[in-house]
DNA sequence: TTAGATGCAAATGGTTTGCATGCGT
DNA sequence: ACGCATGCAAACCATTTGCATCTAA
């Protein structure tokens, strides 16, 4: 059962952060940063321990390399903007963040790395979840011989309902 | 009437686009591709039709800027990048092409503008529909309050399946 | 000490823009 | 002739890279 699971090792990596965040979860979020950062065998710096704090302190959250930045520079960390692009990367490859691409321009990273889809809004740029966990595909077509699925994105893109004028 | 002539004319277009590609198509494309431009308020330029002519001479396709680009220089048709993309975005709005966001880098466009989801490759990135056209959602989640659909967007990301070794 | 991490600035790649010239109506 | 269309190059923006300097182990 479950062998559909083709992102394997988000799965695992879910599994440790969920750990962290909600097993010995102590109230001081660095201890917690720090054992996710060496679970995933990543040294833990000054502004890896401050980006992921941020990150993951507050619940899923869908954000650029910009947003990010802007934040960390907020939260006074001192952080490059390429830190911040290496930082992202990282944590993606070691499934702690998930990439996802719906407008072509600027790249978005979520901190939720469950199954899941989401809701883009046109115009603001804004995404988010898709709070029904068990949106899926409805007669999906044959995998092509030779390939295996990734990976499959949904994005329902939403636009502010026509209010009457304009 | 055609006072709200915004995002109407997607409809529109796609049936003057099928009235002429599969009516009165009479195997001189340079013909259609001017009624094609004017139907949908476009001048018929010498770049507007070649590039008109490159896209929908030969059924359903997936390019890029650079793409058509090079293909438009190989043909011999004098166009700049610029052109390339004024045309492209143009004929987009025009609803007479479809604009894919996959991997967040580069653009890529649909002749293809019926409701219809793709196969990515990841790696070669390479982009086709997915066949059966009734590939639907299963569970649709609410729509949030205030806002309507403009578009769902499914991506079946690919990779070459792992042959034994590597 | 030492490999790995960071910061800065310069390089990149896709896309857009400003403006002078060209072409469809 | 008028005005949109085009070409070119410079501008832009998000992201990446090279390299010298730090810093965790």
């Amino acid at each position: 059962m479950d062998m559909t699971r083709t992102m394997v090792f988000s799965k695992e990596a879910e599994n440790d952060r969920r750990a962290m965040q909600c097993g010995d979860l102590t109230g001081c979020p660095w201890h917690d940063v720090k054992s996710m950062l060496r679970a995933v065998g990543l040294r833990p710096t000054r502004q890896r321990m401050a980006l992921g704090w941020l990150l993951f302190g507050k619940g899923d959250r869908h954000l650029s390399a910009e947003t990010l930045y802007e934040e960390a520079t907020r939260a006074k960390v001192p952080v490059s903007l390429a830190t911040i692009y290496n930082t992202l990367h990282q944590f993606t490859e070691a499934g702690l963040l998930r990439q996802v691409g719906v407008d072509g321009s600027k790249a978005y990273f979520d901190t939720n790395i469950s199954d899941h889809h989401h809701f883009f809004v046109e115009g603001d740029n804004e995404l988010f979840d898709i709070p029904d966990a068990n949106v899926g595909l409805d007669r999906m077509p044959a995998t092509p011989e030779g390939y295996e699925i990734a990976r499959i994105d949904v994005v329902v893109r939403l636009r502010r309902k026509s209010d009457a004028a304009k």
